[in-house]
RNA sequence: GCCUCCGUAGCUCAGUUGGAUAGAGCGACUGACUUCUAAUCAGUAGGUCACAGGUUCGAGUCCUGUCGGGGGUACCA
């Protein structure tokens, strides 16, 4: 059990007994939050659940707290338990319970941190998703890097977790693109043939169709429009998805499944899910299109399907798709990423759901603002209508992968962001994305050098841990469960990269404080609990950088 | 116009759902290297939390309005 729940439920316990004993008045269903304080003069750990109850119970909140603290008494994990104005229960943790606590860690190297809060559902994390019409760019970078750590938190916290990528191979956009293409092929091959409207003009899908030119020979200028504009839309199609693959592993991202969109369309789940529409009276017919009726809080109809024989929209797919996440494949929960620019499409989507006797609160939509760089002091922006476009492979190139994911960790999805280059890339001690891995680093060079020297740590006398650095080390130690905890609750991971800092601060104060290795016989058992102090603190610190996606170097 | 996100230190951003004296990194300034990795550590300065009201024991956080910025407002995705 975590640290906070156990101090929950002594709370709790506490205002049960102090009721049952006439001491305090009933406190009803009460939410106890345990908190860290800012201040270490207040505790490890407090509660304000005194001041929540004043008003219940009619009583001053300073009254309330001192009865509970009086209550809780003596705890194994706590060295103390007291009130405090103007009506806070502060907790210190026992010395003896935090050294308790490392051989925990050191019990589970690959999963500590993990919790069961999940109990096994299945849940969905779609992110991502952009239609296959060219290489990812920076804007989907940052989709990728929230959506695949949100994925590895919540399966941290005990969910069972599936990685999915929507390919949108069906709609409208992908016509336009698939025009353009046999366009530009017949331009290479030296016909005049011009662009569609709206065309996809970027210099990559030239070049592209150039390539095509070259790899299939001229087949497709004999053969008719439709015809060559499929056989070759086949073959890009496959050959954009696996840059895409490449690109989205350039982040170190992997999905478990690829939905293509125009299976739907293929094997006849769109027109099953419109059928089962017009079951529950959602759809309406009107102007020779099909809409899907504006529900509660939804002033208006949606076209799902297009006048004129034009097929489904973008929305009226993902219909389908969302009613197979949760009818046909038993998702309890989906978390979809999307850009912000699809803002609009929120609400739509929630109240199909709706209408489709699907709860939305099942469906959570995280949408990240736009990203802006600069390099230094130059702001630059990046536009892919005027083919400024830089793409996501030359990011990952200028700042690397690990330097990417704590940059755009670091910063909550919902809030826009300037991503400055310049400082991302720099590798120095301007950069805490290398704090966080220097410390790791040296900790594994720490135990290299014991194991070296012969050093075995593992009779080690813990009690010998109690310098205040080493405690307060121990402490954010095992504040990694309740991180884990509360980002998979919120569905957020900007969390993480300020833990891992904050982790690696609190190593390094203690490595300034506190000499692990010596050369002195006698310094040899505070030698051996500092090891593995060290080694808990490498543990959570890796178990840290691989829920961000992160490596964890020996060396640096 | 309407919907929505954002506005916190010179810069980039956190702020654990309404709590105690508002934090971090960078930048600036002061000090510490015969080192278990100085990619480090100790410290100083820097704030009308955009603005104005409101709600209450208590507001950066909730409500209303104003200003400024982003995004959306398609039979595109």
């Amino acid at each position: 059990m975590r640290i906070t729940e156990i101090l929950e439920s002594y709370v709790l316990a506490a205002l049960a007994e102090a009721e049952q004993a006439g001491e305090l008045p009933p406190a009803g269903a009460v939410e106890v939050v345990i908190e860290r304080p800012k201040e270490a003069d207040n505790g490890d750990f407090s509660t304000n659940a005194a001041l929540r109850l004043a008003r219940v119970m009619r009583m001053s909140p300073l009254d309330i707290a001192n009865k509970i603290a009086e209550t809780i008494g003596q705890k194994l994990e706590l060295e103390s338990v007291s009130a405090a104005a103007p009506g806070f229960v502060n907790f210190t943790l026992s010395p003896a319970w935090l050294q308790s606590q490392i051989p925990e860690v050191l019990r589970q190297p690959e999963t500590y941190g993990n919790l069961m809060i999940g109990a096994g559902e299945k849940v969905q994390v779609e992110f991502v998703s952009v239609n296959p019409t060219g290489p990812l760019h920076v804007g989907h970078a940052r989709g990728g890097v929230i959506g695949s750590t949100i994925a590895n938190v919540i399966e941290a916290a005990g969910y069972d977790v599936t990685r999915e990528y929507y390919v949108n191979d069906g709609g409208n956009q992908m016509r336009v693109f698939n025009e353009t293409l046999y366009a530009r092929y017949m331009q290479a091959a030296g016909h005049d043939v011009p662009l569609p409207e709206g065309a996809y003009e970027g210099e990559y899908l030239t070049e592209y169709a150039e390539g095509l030119l070259e790899s299939e020979g001229d087949r497709f200028v004999a053969m008719d429009r439709d015809e060559a504009t499929a056989g070759m839309a086949a073959i890009a199609l496959q050959d954009t998805l696996k840059m895409i693959r490449e690109d989205v592993a350039l982040l170190g991202i992997e999905y478990d499944v690829w939905y293509s969109e125009k299976s739907m369309l293929e094997n006849g789940k769109f027109e099953q899910t419109i059928a089962l529409m017009e079951d529950l009276g959602q759809i309406v017919d009107r102007d020779g299109a099909r809409w899907l009726k504006g529900q509660d809080g939804d002033d208006q109809d949606n076209v799902v399907i297009r006048s004129g024989g034009g097929g489904p929209t973008y929305f009226g797919t993902d219909i389908a798709y969302h009613h197979d996440k949760f009818k046909e494949r038993e998702f309890s929960k989906v978390i979809d990423v999307w850009g912000a620019d699809h803002h609009g499409h929120v609400d739509r989507l929630k109240a199909a759901m709706g209408g489709l006797d699907i709860n939305p609160d099942r469906l959570t939509i995280i949408l990240n603002q736009i990203v802006s760089f600069k390099e230094g002091d130059v702001a630059k922006r990046f536009s892919k209508r005027k083919g400024v476009m830089v793409t996501l492979r030359e990011l990952v190139n200028e700042v690397g992968a690990d330097a990417c994911r704590y940059t755009f960790l670091s910063r909550s999805a919902e809030a826009q962001m300037e991503f400055d280059i310049e400082l991302a890339a720099s590798r120095s001690m301007d950069n805490p994305v290398y704090y966080v891995q220097y410390a790791h680093a040296r900790i594994s060079s720490m135990l290299r050098s014991a194991a070296e020297q012969g050093v075995d740590s593992s009779d080690a006398d813990l009690s010998l841990l109690t310098h205040a650095a080493e405690l307060a080390l121990i402490h954010q130690i095992i504040d990694l469960p309740e991180v884990i905890a509360l980002s998979a609750e919120r569905t957020e991971a900007t969390q993480l990269p300020y833990y891992a800092y904050e982790l690696a601060r609190a190593f390094s104060t203690f490595y300034e404080h506190c000499r692990v290795l010596s050369e002195n016989e006698e310094d040899l058992p505070v030698s051996k609990a500092r090891l593995q102090l060290i080694d808990a603190t490498r543990i959570g610190l890796a178990r840290t950088l691989k829920l961000m996606g992160m490596s964890a170097p020996e060396k640096m």
